[in-house]
DNA sequence: TAAAGCATGTAAGAGGTTACATGATTGG
DNA sequence: CCAATCATGTAACCTCTTACATGCTTTA
């Protein structure tokens, strides 16, 4: 799907398709060559990109690829899909790099599977705190914690503005809106 | 490193493991049977764990492992490794569970490590920030420069307490605090 | 001209997942 | 007694990583 995302903005070659993938993974990735060239061949295989002309290199010449008719197909699959891998934060992520490529209800709804998604972290993660007593696994789990508070309420703030920027012509339809509820906890 | 973790303050069967690891690796994790049981075989082919009396059942009986002396050692070791693949973050929240078996100086050097890596992470963080303009990118790299911030100064915290623990004895010994400084951006 | 970086690819090996197979035990 | 859960394992498949092989292009 990465693949796929940035040589539908632009006709990329290996090499320089892994640099873009590292600087868009961030840290904690960047797909190495013996990922990539795999990757790049199954992708011509199946149909879903194909080599530009080759620049007038002698021997290996570099391959520029494109996106196909069919590779823009199943891009669209890939970033739609709602199974249960779109639960992990790499895929939700990247997904999310995407989210323009996507219809607004469809964004809307990968939003909200991610926000429920955080919200059982939540209650997870406060259980633990409750569970375990000291010691480094207990700042662990307190600091699992705050992260999934601070990742909650920045997903929470991307629905709303995903929701004003959706119905901006009435500023006073409640029903749109009214969905939605921030997660607030019952027991403190 | 989990499994003999676990098993080192606990003999466990498999079954019982897997759901000890689920809940240790929090959200995002918990291995399959068709990891773990391999890895519990390979670990027994080294001689690092041992199945004690399994327990008197007919048919497959529960095979309740526990750490051999060999089986210590090879922990120590993984524990203490200070190979480039400690710097993901699922290795280092598995390290710090069990941080408490280190030595003082060793763990210490695991959080500087920790800490050098994610001063690094947030330097790119930022960069990145300044480099994408808009959109759902934008948000994504805002969003992940604040939970570098928020893991940075977390550690920065465990460090300072970690410290202070080591130094009990004098108030005034200032070298082995003088060491330690905290990151402060220096253009802003 | 030698080193560093560009560029593509293959091979071996490790480890993970899903699905399957098997059987015991417990609870409604 | 039937379903769910406990419990252990295997097989097929997939993908990743590391290391290797190859050769061009730029720069000091």
């Amino acid at each position: 799907m990465a693949i796929l995302g940035l040589l539908k903005e632009q006709e990329l070659h290996g090499y320089e398709l892994k640099k873009r993938l590292a600087e868009m993974l961030g840290f904690a990735s960047g797909v190495s060559f013996g990922s990539l060239y795999p990757a790049l061949a199954r992708l011509e295989a199946a149909g879903a990109v194909e080599a530009a002309a080759s620049g007038a290199r002698k021997g290996r010449a570099r391959k520029v690829y494109r996106v196909t008719a069919r590779g823009e197909e199943l891009f669209e699959e890939l970033l739609a899909a709602e199974n249960a891998s779109s639960d992990d934060d790499r895929t939700f992520n990247l997904r999310l790099a995407f989210a323009r490529y996507l219809p607004p209800d469809a964004r809307l709804g990968m939003l909200e599977r991610r926000r429920a998604h955080l919200v059982e972290r939540l209650i997870q993660a406060r259980s633990r705190v409750k569970a375990v007593r000291d010691g480094y696994a207990r700042s662990l789990v307190e600091h699992s914690r705050e992260a999934a508070e601070h990742d909650l309420s920045w997903i929470e703030r991307l629905i709303a503005s995903e929701r004003a920027a959706a119905a901006p012509p009435s500023l006073t339809d409640g029903p749109s809106l009214s969905t939605f509820r921030p997660y607030q906890e019952e027991n403190t």
